[in-house]
DNA sequence: ATTTAGCACTCTTATAATTTGAGTGCTAAC
DNA sequence: GTTAGCACTCAAATTATAAGAGTGCTAAAT
């Protein structure tokens, strides 16, 4: 064991090299490459001395004995967390999510154009989740009768989204009735979140009971039918998986139709953007970190956005663990931001 | 030029036998296997005579010189035309389709599990156009007031689904004005599909406009707005796409990725169903026929399928050209007539 | 006039043998 | 601690060889 086996400056250099080098070029990186390409002249054999030691602390892996090395989950994650140096994003591009997200069409638009933007800029896939319905602010509801004791509510939230749903109620009501109970639930319950106002409206319903009129009796009961959970029907918008067909990394047909099913099935991309949602700015899984085998090839960069200083949403970059981290995190972050601004309600129209 | 050229019951019988055995084998298909597996005791030389035929009538074609030969695309029209002896649907298969096409839980859900079903069955990818708007029928309209002059328009079709739109009226209109309007329009457009009701606005607001009284004129300006065209937004559910992947036929990455494009970006495969739905009946496109280079590979096996007797949708299974047709055919068909009968209104709740 | 046996020929596929080159680990000298 | 040197490993590319499947054509048989 020649080198004290500690990461000192000399070593920290050439990993952050070596995965610089590995993510422009794509293959394993030699003694020799490493050595001409540092402006610390140190011969071959004294970096193959340093490698060894940094494969030995789990940083680098060597797919066989005469290739070169490639980092590792972790060593990745130590270059992207200490290392690396992040690049400003280029005036061409910034003017262009500029473009992209300043057009207020509806949030679906944007969102959707969001998403295209995140995998065309980044050559790969880009994802952004629909506001959580939970976390957003109701705005109006209203009620209309159908035949058969059935009710359509309708409901508009903080991010102008018409939302709408049949409920099967107890017995028939008149349309003057269901104004009446509209007209209730907007007064106490508008600018609530929708996870609020369910809370609230079970508290209600498990209270005393006697204690309220018939006519709120109803009212409330209707609410609580109208904001049952049901699915709670998470969802987002991928764009660009098909640029994933792209990488090597990714080239086993089994592997890419794997990972193409958890795309459709969405239920464990959904859980992996949550995580992120519950942290504030930039976060980032490395291939294996996800814990999902599927995405043990990929990397996953990912960022919160907003409504109404309320984080009800992720958006973010899927692609392989070898990946331009320093463009690309900033580029998410700055994407984030600016779909939040898209997606408050503009103080020209209240 | 041994053999007169002429498609004799004989060439037709081998070609017949070719292609069920190159669909169920995947590999061309030689003179000698031919010879053993037929009644008709031919030797390998004769029906390489006839090969050489059916080669030169542009019905097989040879990979290279020393492989057997493979049918081309019009040997499989002539195959799926004349040649097929369809085979019924498995009893377990069709209990299971008759099972998942019962329960009446939205048209959304049902249709979903369609695709699914077609999917899922052939291994290959299956495929649902949703109604096409147009041509369902309006059940009830309703308006609301928003803010700033906008009206939310919510209006419930045949299919029982709700639909709605936020649209900019010229000035701001009342609650009770609207109700007005409503009553109105429904009054005389309720039953009538879209389609229709557009073309009466429009032939309304062209006529002498002196002739019908201002609130009337209110009523069918905003009418107008509510059923002005926009994006006609056809879309379909597809699943099972990943199936696709296992076909050494669509293995090269770039084909499979132009594939994938296709699916997502949706207008070409629109408008493939589109023309599908112009027919009744089971249509079939194989390989170039689609006029897609992307679909080169490629059968589609479609059916549409009716609400109230009106064509308003087709559903189908994508999959490599060499397919089971014998199975798919039946399949689709049936699929088609289950999932017309769970859409149409019941007879228990009107 | 068909059909068939026979044969030379073609072309893919599989296997093994060989070479090349990049890169390593270790040792001994600097 | 650093480096030169060297033996060694392994993947990838190249080549050679053989095996096998299937064809087209011709001439004989039916």
């Amino acid at each position: 064991m020649s080198s004290t086996q500690v990461l000192n400056g000399r070593s920290l250099q050439l990993l952050k090299m070596l995965i610089e080098r590995y993510i422009s070029d794509g293959q394993p990186i030699g003694s020799r490459t490493l050595s001409k390409n540092s402006d610390l002249k140190l011969s071959p054999a004294t970096i193959r001395n340093v490698m060894a030691d940094l494969e030995e602390m789990g940083f680098l892996h060597s797919p066989h004995t005469s290739a070169g090395r490639i980092p590792t989950a972790s060593g990745y994650r130590l270059f992207v967390d200490s290392l690396l140096t992040v690049k400003p994003l280029e005036s061409t591009e910034l003017s262009r999510v500029h473009q992209e997200l300043t057009a207020h069409d509806g949030n679906k638009a944007i969102i959707s154009r969001a998403s295209r933007l995140l995998s065309e800029l980044t050559q790969m896939a880009g994802v952004v989740t629909l506001p959580k319905r939970e976390l957003v602010c109701l705005r109006h509801i209203e009620f209309l009768p159908l035949s058969n004791a059935r009710v359509l509510v309708i409901f508009i939230t903080n991010e102008q989204e018409v939302h709408n749903k049949i409920i099967q109620t107890s017995r028939a009501f008149s349309a003057s009735e269901l104004q009446q109970v509209g007209n209730y639930l907007n007064a106490i319950y508008s600018g609530r979140s929708l996870a609020a106002v369910r809370e609230s409206v079970l508290k209600e319903l498990q209270d005393d009971q006697q204690r309220i009129s018939q006519s709120l009796l109803d009212a409330v009961k209707i609410a609580q039918l109208a904001f049952e959970d049901e699915n709670p029907k998470e969802d987002y918008v991928l764009t660009g998986e098909t640029n994933l067909m792209e990488f090597s990394e990714l080239a086993d047909r089994d592997q890419l139709k794997k990972l193409f099913n958890a795309f459709n099935q969405k239920q464990d991309v959904i859980y992996l953007l949550d995580q992120c949602m519950k942290t504030n700015g930039v976060q980032i899984f490395i291939g294996e970190e996800s814990g999902y085998k599927v995405f043990d090839q990929c990397s996953l960069i990912t960022s919160s956005y907003s409504i109404s200083d309320e984080v009800v949403g992720v958006l973010g970059v899927i692609g392989p663990t070898r990946m331009a981290y320093e463009k690309i995190i900033p580029f998410v972050d700055i994407t984030a931001k600016l779909l939040s601004a898209a997606l408050n309600p503009k103080p020209t129209s209240p």
